[in-house]
DNA sequence: ACCTGAACACCGTTCAAGT
DNA sequence: ACCTGAACACCGTTCAAGT
């Protein structure tokens, strides 16, 4: 008798790391970060929490594993056309599958593999040479778009999180942050009580571009490029 | 017999919101997120866990709490000088505390009160007015920048967890990052590849004050002053 | 008013036992 | 090789009972 290759019993029924991740995915959309247990994925999974185990190693590979499909999936979905709307396309689709998947920010960057970083520094960097920013200068660059980039997203993914977690929507939440901050006493918090009335109005999506071009501007300016200039030192220091 | 005032028995033994804190703190410090257990807790105050309960409503508020400790301490730490050096200040302020108290990073977002946010957007804001950013800027120009502080000192703050919890120093974590890229195939991750080396010698505090440098730049340039351009209506639609 | 600590309803993870 | 599900050692939170 021919013995079988192992694995692939009866075409996708079987249980695959593939499935689970795909699982995970809908859970943490669905009921977020504390929604993800293992009960309630191998019930979904009709299967035993300890089945899991076989395919995943624990709770934190499972994350990191759902963190690098998401974006994956988003990088790929990127157009590549000039290098600074190419850079443009690749921040605002991360913004977006973070905002729309808010857990992967939290998850990206305890990413055990270095997958995910990877994943966005590749394309980023590649139309960071197409600038033709001199190579030494190359890394300050990218960190500082990649620090940005992900920094600002998870904020902005965490401000609607807990929007929701109160039961509004986000225009409600700037509404009654609005408000908070106008009632603050003027003495105390000027600015604040100042500056609510555009902070009910401001839209984050199209702050965050404004800061993708800013330091974009700030990339292509002569004086960027004239290296590092150390003028802060007695700031620096700790 | 005269009535004592309710609460002060006893000089500061009693346990009070500000004890509980206070070893909040230290727990989080030593042990991270997951040491901050109501047991854990309840052991170093030498009471029961209900008794923590009198004076904090849940988890979350007792995070809250502790992150605002930190971030009221640093704030009254800055020194106030030149608007730009302040605001450099502020920014480095922040960035060290939660440096030094990475769980401050994801506990400020979900931090209930507006106490927090308020905390560093009335110092910063204060500075821009002195810059004669025109007042229907103001916003954007303290928005930028505090997405930009928090988001990149919460990244840094998560880099060196994750070294941490490898079990090797920051400068280890860069090491193996960088060799990790190096080995990559240049044909598929050029870009990582070549990066690798000024990966391993850069420093994420120097580049932190250089993209504060370089918005600082963007919102003194005339062209930004000019009001928004509305340049990338095609890259926004989503 | 404040504290105690057992009890409840959960977790992630392991592991002998099955197929 | 893969799956089962009971068991273990934890959690946060509640609440009757004490002082």
């Amino acid at each position: 008798m021919v013995k079988k290759a192992p694995g692939r019993p009866r075409q996708g029924e079987s249980l695959t790391r593939e499935r689970i991740i795909e699982a995970s995915i809908e859970l943490l959309d669905s009921s977020g970060e504390v929604g993800l247990t293992f009960r309630a994925l191998s019930e979904r999974l009709s299967t035993g929490p300890g089945a899991i185990y076989w395919h995943i190693a624990n709770k934190s590979d499972l994350l990191s594993a759902a963190c690098d499909a998401v974006v994956a999936r988003a990088m790929d979905e990127t157009v590549v056309t000039t290098p600074k709307e190419t850079i443009r396309a690749v921040a605002l689709g991360l913004f977006d599958a973070i905002n729309e998947h808010p857990w992967v920010g939290s998850a990206i960057t305890s990413s055990v593999g270095l997958s995910p970083i990877v994943r966005i520094l590749e394309p980023v960097g590649e139309q960071i040479r197409a600038l033709r920013v001199p190579e030494e200068q190359q890394w300050a660059a990218v960190g500082t778009l990649i620090a940005y980039i992900l920094g600002v997203s998870k904020q902005n993914a965490d401000n609607g999180q807990l929007a929701r977690t109160r039961g509004f929507d986000r225009s409600d939440f700037l509404e009654a942050m609005s408000t908070a901050w106008s009632k603050l006493d003027p003495k105390q918090y000027p600015f604040a009580h100042s500056v609510a009335g555009q902070f009910r109005e401001h839209d984050d999506r199209v702050d965050f571009i404004s800061g993708i071009d800013l330091i974009l501007k700030g990339i292509d300016s002569p004086r960027h490029r004239s290296g590092p200039q150390h003028k802060h030192a007695a700031t620096l220091q700790r």
